[in-house]
DNA sequence: TGCCTACGCCTTTTT
DNA sequence: GGCGTAGGCA
């Protein structure tokens, strides 16, 4: 079954309520249901809601029979019972796009592989890619020559992804892209595996059908290849992960590859008024990629939608921050958010807010997990969990500076590479033949004693235990003295330290560390405050009041997407769409005819969206004089402002219809 | 080995 | 406007 909901149609309630239905009807059992989301905060909210349909508690016990999770969660929790069959202990790590990095740039600097284009980063994120698209380093010929740029390059990135994936095997780590592509290699090379999920899992849902990539519909679709009881619900006009591998395909050809699905609509909105919908409705159907589908409300028109055209930034954030606090009398901001396209754009919003004393709170900001000492740490406790974990070594092996510097490192290098050992092990070996001097031989033997201490106490007395022992002997607490952040450091790290108590075990925590990016903002919301998002951040989310900052060409749709074509300018449209039917009530567009772009001023054309909209829906908010954009009488800006996208003719000029 | 400085590159969105 | 890195020097 293929469930099209529209934006605001009920789709979390369609898949909620069918899980309680499946099992309050005795059709399923707890046990053989398996829902996959994309992230743990919609699996979450799924199991919930689920549980409060079924009338049960979180601690009734039936909430671990239940297979919800995301994909990569349900894949690592796959693999951690059968990766065996493909080589991996069931204690293996989990890298992230951080780790990753370090480990590329050392393969990099390893076998000098020096590229102007092809720099860690970039085969990263390209791997990741192919990844996602299935294409393992023996299949990347399939991948078009033209990526590469120079031909003789294709070759050099191949070696790169063989070397990168056989460092990860040797230091039994898997990326994310590794977690479900493992589960389908497993598959093939052992069918009875797959015949036990298969067997097992009844009913397959998958929510936000749409941002599934290759490989995860290969995984979904194999896994209910028995039973075919496969329920997607998703939206094609909401479909804005692409960059991450997401095929759209998916859910246009889902009738060709199942043929007897059943395809219902869910057309009516319960969230936004007439006019929000209508303006909404109105720019998606500019989209030619898209199935037909109509969205209709009962509400009324309710308000216009208000268009602001700012002078610069300063200005725009100026607007946004008085209107909140007129619309918001009480000082309840929560109803209130402003969404971005980009994550660099939420400064000048908060500095506004900030002026005006409202409070605010970003989400996908800079995140917990990506803060340096908490990455530290997690690395301590991973190289304390494994040994083999190399990416953890090589991170905190010199934090903080105890003088193990490169030679040091090539030393250690070498001796794991000619014994087949782990780093860590390869040390404890060259520190006993006496292989090294001086104060990197005193550190090493340190820094080896101090990971055996806690891996003791972490048997002993308790992990968190261990951490603090870690932490303390190592001289990360005092290494942090007299830093400008010191108290916020502490503070995150005891954060990390209440997580890790609250946990089962070592392993469970390693795990949920890994794959949960969010647990910061993990409880409730913080009450009253203005939320602040990218729009990918605000998917599923919804508030009375919406600004829609920055509607401008450049950001809006985005430069970068603009160049790659038809289809990179639909995703941006996407992008608008999913922010505009974020509003319930109110909804705000505003733009800036002046903003700050690397120290260098620009002068932005309002975005070509804005132009898609119906003149009827929108209500203009001055200033007086800038109704028409580049009509005289604007302040001093050659009309038409820099054009971004060149071309030297005469000026363009925006206009309300 | 580590500190300092200058420079370059960047900035889409994230499980 | 901010960060990471390369390169020079102690």
């Amino acid at each position: 079954m293929m469930v099209l909901a529209g934006a605001g149609s009920g789709k979390t309630r369609v898949l909620t309520r069918r899980l309680a239905y499946l099992i309050l009807s005795g059709a399923a059992s707890p046990e053989t249901i398996l829902a996959v989301t994309f992230t743990n905060k919609a699996a979450r909210e799924m199991r919930e809601r689920v549980l409060e349909l079924l009338g049960l508690d979180a601690p009734s016990g039936v909430a671990h029979r239940f297979w919800i999770g995301t994909f990569h969660g349900m894949g690592a929790r796959m693999l951690r019972q059968q990766g065996k069959y493909l080589g991996y202990d069931p204690d293996f790590t989990i890298l992230d796009t951080a780790d990753q990095e370090r480990l590329a740039k050392r393969i990099c600097d390893e076998s000098s592989f020096d590229h102007k284009y092809w720099t860690p980063k970039r085969l990263i994120n390209h791997i990741s890619r192919w990844k996602d698209d299935g294409i393992t380093p023996d299949r990347l010929d399939e991948v078009n020559e033209r990526e590469f740029l120079n031909p003789g390059d294709k070759t050099r990135v191949h070696s790169f992804y063989q070397s990168y994936q056989e460092s990860l095997m040797r230091a039994n780590a898997m990326d994310f892209g590794d977690l479900l592509l493992n589960c389908l290699e497993l598959w093939r090379r052992h069918p009875d595996l797959l015949a036990h999920w298969q067997h097992r899992f009844g009913h397959l849902l998958v929510d936000e059908y749409q941002d599934t990539n290759a490989v995860q519909y290969r995984w979904a679709a194999q896994l209910a290849d028995l039973h075919k009881n496969l329920c997607v619900v998703g939206d094609d006009d909401q479909s804005i992960y692409s960059w991450r591998g997401a095929r759209l395909d998916n859910i246009l050809h889902f009738k060709d590859d199942f043929p007897d699905v059943t395809v219902i609509r869910l057309e009516q909105n319960y969230r936004s008024t007439g006019n929000i919908l209508r303006a909404a409705s109105e720019l998606i159907k500019h989209n030619q990629g898209r199935m037909e589908k109509s969205l209709w409300t009962e509400d009324d028109d309710g308000r216009k939608i208000d268009l602001f055209t700012a002078e610069s930034s300063e200005d725009e954030a100026r607007f946004v921050a008085s209107e909140i606090g007129a619309l918001c009398p009480l000082g309840d901001f929560s109803r209130a958010a402003v969404l971005v396209r980009a994550s660099r754009q939420t400064r000048a919003i908060e500095e506004g807010l900030m002026r005006q004393g409202i409070p605010y709170q970003v989400v996908g900001g800079l995140r917990f997990m990506d803060r340096a000492e908490i990455r530290d740490a997690l690395a301590y406790l991973r190289l304390v969990h494994s040994a083999r974990d190399d990416v953890a070594f090589e991170r905190v092996v010199n934090v903080p500076k105890r003088g193990v510097g490169q030679v040091a490192m090539a030393k250690i290098r070498a001796v794991a590479m000619q014994e087949s050992v782990p780093l860590l092990e390869a040390t404890r070996r060259l520190v006993a033949a006496g292989g090294i001097s001086g104060k990197a031989k005193t550190a090493l033997k340190d820094f080896v004693m101090l990971i055996d201490e806690a891996r003791q106490i972490c048997q002993l007395e308790s992990p968190a235990m261990a951490l603090a022992h870690l932490l303390d002997r190592s001289g990360y607490v005092a290494s942090l003295d007299g830093h400008e952040k010191r108290d916020e450091k502490m503070d995150n790290l005891a954060e990390l330290r209440g997580v890790l108590v609250r946990s089962e075990s070592l392993t469970m925590f390693l795990e949920e560390t890994a794959l949960v990016t969010d647990m910061h903002e993990s409880g409730e919301p913080s009450p009253n405050r203005v939320v602040i998002s990218t729009l990918h951040a605000a998917k599923g989310l919804e508030f009375p009041y919406v600004f829609l900052v920055g509607m401008e060409e450049e950001t809006l749709p985005h430069s970068l997407a603009v160049n790659e074509g038809a289809e990179g300018l639909e995703e941006e449209r996407r992008l608008a769409y999913v922010g505009i039917t974020r509003a319930r009530e109110r909804l705000y567009l505003t733009h800036a005819r002046k903003r700050w772009m690397y120290s260098e001023p620009t002068f932005p054309m309002p975005s070509r969206f804005l132009r898609e909209l119906p003149a009827e829906v929108l209500e203009d908010r001055g200033p007086k004089f800038s109704v028409k954009f580049g009509a005289s009488g604007s302040i001093g800006l050659p009309s038409g402002g820099s054009r971004p996208f060149g071309g030297g003719g005469g000026s363009p000029r925006f206009r309300l219809r």
